[in-house]
DNA sequence: TCAGTCATGGCACGTCGTGTCATGACTATC
DNA sequence: GATAGTCATGACACGACGTGCCATGACTGA
């Protein structure tokens, strides 16, 4: 490349969400997002498997960082202590990264699309298989481990959908933390 | 037709279903599956939206059985009541309806297929909408709603897994009440 | 200067999924 | 029975997706 230019991952994601929201993500092919974005149709597959993988890249590393906060957490701690006082703060670094305006439109796009929806499914059922590793290696039984997974990552699916919801305010671990204090009200009713 | 054969669907479903297992899903062609059930291309698509729906035919009633089972239940009872005492017997109705035999086949394949496991969740996504209309109707607040659709699939999820595991035994119905108690056990941990 | 590496372009190709029209079997009605 | 309508299927063309393969040009290090 002659001149410098924004990497071709970021103007590509960012051509590819402006596209979904003006045309729609089925409406949307992928030459007219790398023509957008400058590059060819064969540069696209080489970033991203498919086409949904444009809204869902540097995802990957998300259950390393689970597994890596996991180990690090005090070996005392049984599950449902470790969830509801590791969890917040672990899920906001995740979460975070992004500004809460590309992580709102990012949310219009795929809630628009039941291909990208299906995608989110995925990566929540990742976090939780990575999570059920970690339980199980603090010397969970396999129930337990699955279960305690299962109820961590329900509950930051339903905060962070509340907390987008409501703008970012308040952030999201008082979100996350308000989100399992009622989940616990409610199951032990 | 000139002679009376198993209805398109079934063949289809059942010459998928051996593909898929014997090649895996991405190997297997729509010709493929289409020649095996002495079909055409075309046909397949008229029965299926695409390749991954043959594995999960007739589950779009799932919502609307789970409307009316919400609908036909005393008013009286609260979210997480009507749960723990509603719940085991309206799965056993929506996951028996075929046999064991098939559902392990089934889940073999879908757990050999990224594709597959994501439709999996799509349509356990429906079904925690659906509860979760059931639950606002019934007069819940909206996050009651959604924790108490998002707690109930949780355990329905789980309990099918372990349910499979088990060959099984016991029977699904139980196997969701005993999933339940280990749900209830941990979070008044 | 030369060799190696890396991102990109360009092209061919197989598969998926749809629109459209034609055909042939069954059904109802007269 | 003859006729018209309905329904499942076949056949074909086509656009979009995603991959394999090879060429090119920029940067890097000896």
């Amino acid at each position: 490349m002659s001149r410098w230019q924004p990497g071709a991952r970021e103007r590509l994601e960012r051509a590819a969400l402006d596209l979904f929201l003006e045309q729609g993500f089925t409406e949307t092919t992928v030459p007219q997002i790398t023509a957008r974005a400058g590059l060819t149709t064969r540069t696209f597959f080489r970033h991203f498997a498919d086409k949904r993988e444009v809204l869902f890249a540097g995802e990957e590393m998300v259950p390393e960082l689970v597994a890596r906060f996991m180990a690090e957490a005090p070996p005392s701690l049984g599950p449902m202590e470790l969830i509801t006082e590791g969890l917040a703060p672990a899920v906001a670094e995740i979460f975070e990264g992004r500004g809460l305006d590309y992580l709102l439109r990012r949310r219009a796009a795929i809630d628009a699309e039941p291909a990208l929806h299906e995608r989110e499914l995925r990566k929540f059922a990742l976090m939780s298989a990575a999570l059920e590793r970690g339980f199980r290696d603090r010397g969970a039984d396999d129930l337990t481990a699955r279960l305690a997974a299962e109820i961590a990552v329900t509950a930051v699916r339903i905060a962070v959908t509340r907390w987008l919801d409501q703008q970012g305010d308040p952030d999201l671990p008082a979100t996350v933390n308000q989100t399992l204090a009622a989940m616990r009200r409610l199951t032990s009713t």
